[in-house]
RNA sequence: GCGCGAGUGGCGGAAUUGGCAGACGCGCAGGAUUCAGGUUCCUGUGCCCGCAAGGGUGUGGGGGUUCAAGUCCCCCCUCGCGCACCA
């Protein structure tokens, strides 16, 4: 190719000054000072007592501050731009408050059991436990050239034996529990059977504890464990081979993972009691900081009501009620008719052999059964309509009642009800919109005062009663009368009276809705008809998965059921199985097949169990089955955190007088902490998942009293995730976003136009920057301050290579400013520096330590923009850098690029590593000004600025103002009707 | 549908309790350095009118409160997230 033009070199580094802080010579500085992090243990954080004691640096005693990172899952393609953005804010706040005198725990772990590195290994062909070594090996190789200024002592996988033995542990922890409701928290095992011999909870058949069978003990007191097997409808994924958790669906019935078809399936599943806890996990929400929208998130995913359970009889079943749930028992007047879920067991028992046409005409003006018979009853009699009508509802996927217009269906069962204040008879129906996961699976359909019974009411034939009076505005609007709701376009759902609502024994009439849910509360409970109730829809969690790479439980089987293996026989090592792969279908009827079933020689084992008196084994060694499914991937980040503190235990998970020397310490208020972590920083996917589990966990290990702590995480921060541009062709296909190329506004991939969309940095939309290529061209201080520079932490934010140069040119000038690029030579004198610079170097210290603390890293690196702006053309042209600047200004800007200034702080003469030096302090001589400018409005709008001295007053401010020209001369022949001065703010005149 | 959050220059974003809108960075324009490109440095940069002085206008749209509104109130629009027949 000929060019007019000599060649320019591709490095300029080459032509550029020997000592200019190019990426090689950054290069070269961060490769040093992270070696000699290493070696001089710079980072390894002292416990107080027990195992990690060792305190060559004397901050044991300092108070403590836990900073934690949710840690990553080490995936194949290693690390992009977009994971490390939390865990430079961690870092940057970690070094900052170590530098503020605090003792730092900040470490990194890997969560590496779980389904994606399983399907990597699958993909790849090579064992899992391989693929993991070798992932995590990247992951730490890459962090570490980050800067990251872990404890590298305290950073376990979940997959090393020594870690999942505890998870294990903790796992019999919560088998050998119980929640006692009375007490509201969990007990060892052994207190339910002195309670069971106490006669406090029942026996089958009344037969006392003691007199039981053993098995029939054992069968007794495993109902209550936390930790219990159940033969229930699960999430059954065949095409992931695997059951999955409620919080691992997504709205439409897929896998959250890989998107795949999820049907429910009654199958046997380990579960964990979570729902023991929903109040407690509800309600400790308040003692913690996090932000309103996940607080949120969780109470909508544990979904508290409260109202009344009521029970209503069944004509011609003197025997059986049907119970429902209701927030709303003020309406229990107008309950016209009942609906059952399609599933509800009572169906069966209920459901007529005949439709009673006969009874229907004495009780209902026009006879309503063609209307009740519907589409499935219109030939059939009940027990077809009703049979004909489950297929129907049960065919429905999740996604078809999603997406299908919400018209009622339903049947009528033949039966009636009686409303149990007014005597009324009221037909019972089955229709899916009653979900038998909810409440009771039955409701009292109140038309008048719900939207979907209204439908319903309207489709059926059936009758609206009003017995709440609307407001007059609602009438108005909607044109209805009062009384008479079948007038009504819609349900009234709001407050109002109470009418048509009266029986002998009570009345709602005129009560507003709060005071008629008491009143007839009251009169339920009096009357034994109902009681208040509460409900949640958060359900137990579904704890076993049909895959290899996971914990094995610890956990054998006899003939008559699942039993725990004591402490001393863990861990339980997942055996190395050649053949991992999980048995997956299209079939919705396929069944699950553990992978771990093909270890014979592991499954069948021989063992001498000790067992408690009572559970019927401990004679001698038996041979057992083991179980064969595995923990899910949330097994291992449930308590990681916990872990950190005290990671090479061999005795205990952590030393409870660790675990109480790092939960001491204030909220940022000052108030006591309830949670362990101070600062936890993590993504929001995991909002009802690995959030809502590890404090179900952490609070059943506080009633065990193993920590000491109601919570896990006091203060939670969800960054926001980097996105970047992603191009698409014309047939529809992600192109390679690093080869597009940009010409007057449109995209082009290979000569080819493309559009342009932003999306999360990833794989599948090949946008993905590699920090490696950062490292080579900028280094990884540049990359550690763009990321924090590019916007709020908590912020989503787009990925833009070029702006990188804006921060790499602070690092150039802040280097320039030290160093003179030529020679080398050091440019800080001892001269003093002039008031105008002292003034803005304490300004600068002062509004970086409230940005730092207050995790606004964007607006500190902004401030010291400044600064070092001003010390350019201070230094320039032969200048020098006063050292009562210099040093302070290193220090400001170790937490954010600390490799720069570890070299710089070397160059300023210190022998030691800069990371436990005193972050600076303001001089509040220095922050106080003389004089202060303060702009002068006229009606609002600034004509003038005047400089005043601070303190002055209002007069002195106005005497200022009017003898500034400008505003003289605006203010002639005008008339001042209103002055407002707010001293060192504003000068406002209000003319006419 | 319900709930939550967000809309500020060409772009990323600043802006305690209402008190100078646009800090800082990118980009762009001009200049210095350079044979030249790049680099580095300086100056300018919301928009409109104007040679300038200056004026007008401006924080998604409309209305309101106020001496003063990005900030408070009401209505609407757009985007993102969560939930979705939860009785």
């Amino acid at each position: 190719m000929g060019s007019p033009w000599p060649v320019a070199s591709p490095d300029m580094a080459d032509e550029a000054p020997p000592q200019r802080y190019t990426a090689a010579l950054a290069n070269e500085i961060e490769r040093k000072w992270q070696d000699r992090w290493e070696e001089q243990h710079v980072f390894d954080t002292p416990n107080r007592t027990g195992l990690l004691s060792e305190d060559p640096r004397h901050i044991a005693d300092r108070p403590h501050l836990f900073v934690l990172d949710m840690f990553p899952y080490p995936s194949g393609t290693g690390l992009h731009v977009g994971h490390p953005l939390g865990y430079i804010a961690t870092d940057v706040y970690a070094r900052f408050q170590r530098m503020n005198g605090y003792n730092v725990l900040h470490a990194m772990g890997y969560d590496a059991f779980g389904l994606p590195a399983e399907q990597y290994a699958v993909q790849t062909g090579t064992h899992p436990r391989t693929t993991t070594e070798q992932n995590i090996a990247t992951y730490r190789r890459q962090l570490r050239a980050l800067g990251l200024g872990h404890d590298p002592r305290r950073g376990p996988a979940t997959t090393d034996v020594q870690y999942y033995r505890w998870t294990q542990w903790i796992f019999l922890q919560i088998y050998d529990s119980w929640y006692d409701e009375d007490a509201q928290r969990a007990r060892p095992i052994a207190t339910l059977v002195q309670e069971l011999r106490a006669g406090r909870f029942p026996t089958p058949d009344d037969v006392p504890f003691d007199e039981l069978d053993p098995l029939e003990q054992r069968r007794l007191v495993d109902s209550y464990r936390l930790a219990y097997e159940a033969y229930a409808p699960v999430n059954w994924c065949p095409a992931l081979g695997t059951v999955l958790a409620n919080e691992e669906v997504t709205g439409d019935g897929r896998s959250e993972r890989g998107n795949f078809p999820v049907y429910r399936r009654p199958l046997r599943q380990w579960m964990l009691r979570i729902t023991a806890y929903a109040d407690r996990l509800l309600d400790d929400l308040e003692s913690l900081d996090w932000s309103e929208s996940i607080k949120l998130m969780q109470r909508n995913w544990i979904g508290r009501s409260t109202g009344a359970s009521v029970r209503f009889p069944v004509e011609g079943h003197d025997d059986l009620d049907i119970e429902v749930f209701t927030t709303r028992p003020d309406t229990l007047f107008g309950a016209t008719y009942m609906v059952l879920a399609p599933e509800h067991p009572l169906v069966d028992v209920i459901t007529t052999n005949q439709w009673p046409d006969d009874q229907l005409a004495n009780d209902f003006a026009s006879n309503p059964l063609d209307a009740w018979k519907g589409l499935f009853g219109a030939t059939d009699p009940p027990p077809d309509a009703v049979s004909r009508y489950r297929d129907f509802a049960a065919a429905k996927t999740d996604l078809e009642r999603q997406t299908e217009t919400r018209e009622k269906t339903g049947v009528f069962v033949g039966a009636f009800a009686v409303n149990p204040t007014n005597g009324a008879r009221i037909p019972i129906f089955i229709a899916d919109y009653v979900l038998m996961g909810y409440g009771t699976g039955a409701i009292m359909a109140v038309p008048a005062h719900d939207q979907r019974d209204f439908e319903f009411a309207r489709e059926f034939e059936l009758p609206i009663v009003a017995v709440i009076r609307p407001t007059d505005e609602w009438l108005a609007e909607h044109e209805a009368s009062p009384n008479d709701a079948t007038t009504w376009p819609e349900a009234y759902v709001g407050d109002g009276v109470g009418q048509n609502s009266a029986n002998p024994e009570v009345s709602l009439d005129g009560l507003r809705v709060e005071d008629a849910k008491r009143v007839i509360s009251e009169w339920l409970e009096r009357s034994g008809l109902g009681r208040p109730a509460v409900t949640y829809k958060l359900r137990d969690w579904l704890f076993s998965r049909q895959r290899y790479w996971g914990e094995p439980f610890p956990i054998v089987y006899d003939d008559a059921g699942p039993i725990a293996l004591p402490e001393s026989m863990l861990p339980v090592v997942l055996p190395d199985l050649p053949d991992f792969e999980p048995v997956t279908s299209d079939d919705p009827d396929a069944q699950p097949e553990p992978p771990l079933a093909r270890a014979v020689d592991w499954v069948e084992v021989e063992l001498d169990l000790p067992g408690p008196e009572w559970a019927g084994y401990g004679d001698g060694p038996r041979t057992y089955l083991r179980e064969t499914n595995t923990m899910p991937q949330w097994a291992g980040s449930c308590w990681y955190y916990l872990r950190y503190l005290d990671p090479t235990n061999e005795d205990a998970m952590v030393d409870p007088e660790v675990e109480r020397a790092w939960a001491g310490g204030t909220r940022l208020d000052g108030s006591p902490k309830a949670g362990l972590v101070d600062l936890y920083v993590g993504g929001v996917e995991h909002a009802v998942l690995h959030l809502l589990y590890a404090r179900f966990w952490h609070k059943v290990l506080f009633d065990l009293g193993h920590v000491s702590t109601k919570e896990p995480f006091q203060r939670l921060v969800n960054q926001g995730y980097i996105l970047a541009a992603a191009y698409v062709d014309d047939r529809g296909a992600y192109v390679d976003a690093a080869l597009v190329e940009e010409h007057d506004g449109r995209y082009f991939f290979e000569g080819k136009p493309v559009t342009r969309e932003f999306g999360k940095m990833g794989k599948s939309l090949r946008n993905a920057v590699a920090p490696d290529d950062l490292y080579r061209d900028y280094g990884a201080d540049t990359l550690r301050l763009y990321e924090m520079f590019m916007g709020p932490l908590d912020k989503e934010r787009p990925w833009s290579t070029a702006d990188i140069v804006g921060v790499h040119r602070f690092l150039q000038r802040l280097w320039r400013n030290f160093v003179d690029e030529g020679t080398g030579a050091s440019r800080v004198s001892d001269e003093p520096a002039d008031e105008e610079t002292r003034r803005l170097l304490h300004r600068t210290i002062d509004a970086v330590h409230a940005d730092m603390a207050a995790l606004s890293f964007n607006t500190a690196i902004a401030r010291l923009f400044e600064l070092n702006n001003y010390l350019t053309t201070l230094v320039q042209g032969g200048g020098v850098l006063p050292r009562e600047v210099a040093v302070p200004l290193t220090l400001m800007v170790a937490p954010l690029a600390p490799h720069v200034a570890e070299e710089l702080w070397a160059r300023l003469g210190h022998a030691d590593t800069i990371t436990y030096e005193e972050f600076p302090q303001p001089d509040a001589r220095w922050l106080v000004e003389e004089r202060v400018e303060v702009p002068v409005q006229i009606n609002g709008k600034v004509r003038a600025r005047v400089e005043i001295p601070v303190g002055a007053d209002a007069a002195a401010h106005e005497a200022a103002a009017r003898a500034e020209p400008r505003i003289a001369e605006l203010l002639t022949g005008a008339t001042v009707r209103q002055l407002r001065v707010v001293p060192g703010k504003i000068v406002n005149f209000v003319v006419a």
